[in-house]
DNA sequence: GTCTATAGCCAGATAGAC
DNA sequence: GTCTATCTGGCTATAGAC
């Protein structure tokens, strides 16, 4: 009995794989917005009405494909921070960058679904938090890190306007980072730039303007980190 | 006769207007992915089959929004240039920075036809490229002006990637705005994520996080600025 | 230029047999 | 859990009358 539950379940996660497998094909070819549960069930030799069993609308779908797509990302930029190892916030910044924009050019169909256009009429349910804030705490540890060893430059008092402050200073305690409000606002800043930087070279934005396109995402994302205030690698020793 | 031609080219360009409004309406509501010739025709009381008189396909359509859209946040970021005038870079830098959040904002789902997802299937036109320009010079003009004021920090020689500047070499002379390759660097640099606060902010990435929206793109783009070399408020008349 | 009609497809979702 | 069948809708594109 509890044989046949297992593999029935093996069965199960087996041809959920495999439907998520086939449904991120058809993303490549059609979009998010024109995902098909039909065509996913053709091209698998299934019925349709046999997909409802796994997924009980095309939205599920959607979102299981984003949830799996926030950790592929997360696992590969923490996997990359923890490769960097402690102690060089500025090389592990950059690490992670690098690896978010590795992860992105290996998929860069999950990544349009991540941060491409939203899918009109999908709206991406509250489970999909968590997972969607694991590349970007990858990214805060180097941030934190710095602060902690008082290695990081922070933003002049009053720099930051008031009115931000009032939204990362909550931010920063649910974080958890020790991060003060400031210093957080300047990661945000930094944070969607890179993304700013990944998406035009997704999108085709680089496309017949920059073909050395490793050695511009390293020269932006090392200075993005220079002007959250992480330490140079010339200054880093001088400071040690 | 040349009274009728003049009626029925003017009828025929108020129903082409006629279908791009329609069809805007309907990238918002279903996606440039999604977008149906049929459904225009349907909601112009017309029959589908007239549509292809003025569009030969969908993909025509999809290009004359384009372009409208380009045209009209170059038009936007063009008016916040003049506006700003002359003599304070940085100052026109965040005018016209301030124009293109604004547009996004204002047009959203023209935003997302520009600066979202490619749409699978669709490959623009080389006749896109011109208007596509049309921001980014208005930008890039504030950073040629500081240049040819002599009151722009220019990057460290040597800091910016030789490869990169061997793409932004060629790019500058084609411009025109005797912008040096490092420079022009930092500008595409800047350019980019400048597009990424937008996108965030356009795509909801700063949903239940960023508040105080206005605040902080404004002092995340005034940074950009500062980060390009721009002269900023305070050293301004120092070296003028 | 607009119409009807048509060809040849596609979709999401459900009912009910097995 | 999978199947057939069905409902109800959608689409691009073309042919040919008017």
């Amino acid at each position: 009995m509890a044989a046949i539950r297992g593999a029935r379940e093996r069965a199960r996660s087996e041809i959920t794989a495999a439907i998520k497998e086939e449904a991120r094909r058809q993303l490549a070819a059609e979009g998010a917005a024109r995902l098909s549960l039909r065509a996913v069930a053709r091209e698998l030799g299934m019925v349709s009405s046999a997909l409802y069993r796994y997924f009980p609308s095309r939205d599920e779908l959607l979102t299981a494909l984003i949830v799996d797509a926030y950790d592929a990302l997360g696992a590969a930029a923490e996997r990359a921070a923890e490769d960097a190892g402690p102690g060089a916030p500025a090389e592990r910044w950059l690490a992670v960058c690098r690896a978010v924009r590795a992860w992105a050019l290996a998929h860069p169909h999950e990544y349009t679904l991540l941060y491409g256009s939203p899918v009109p009429g999908y709206a991406a349910p509250e489970t999909t938090n968590v997972p969607a804030g694991r590349a970007a705490i990858a990214l805060l540890r180097a941030v934190g890190e710095a602060h902690a060893a008082g290695t990081l430059r922070e933003p002049p008092a009053g720099s930051v306007p008031e009115a931000v402050l009032r939204d990362t200073g909550p931010l920063g305690e649910q974080l958890g980072l020790g991060l003060p409000a400031a210093v957080l606002a300047h990661a945000v800043e930094a944070w969607s730039q890179l993304f700013g930087l990944v998406s035009f070279e997704i999108f085709g934005q680089f496309n017949r303007m920059i073909e050395a396109r490793p050695e511009f995402f390293d020269h932006a994302a090392a200075r993005l980190g220079e002007g959250m205030g992480l330490p140079g690698p010339e200054r880093r020793t001088a400071r040690a």
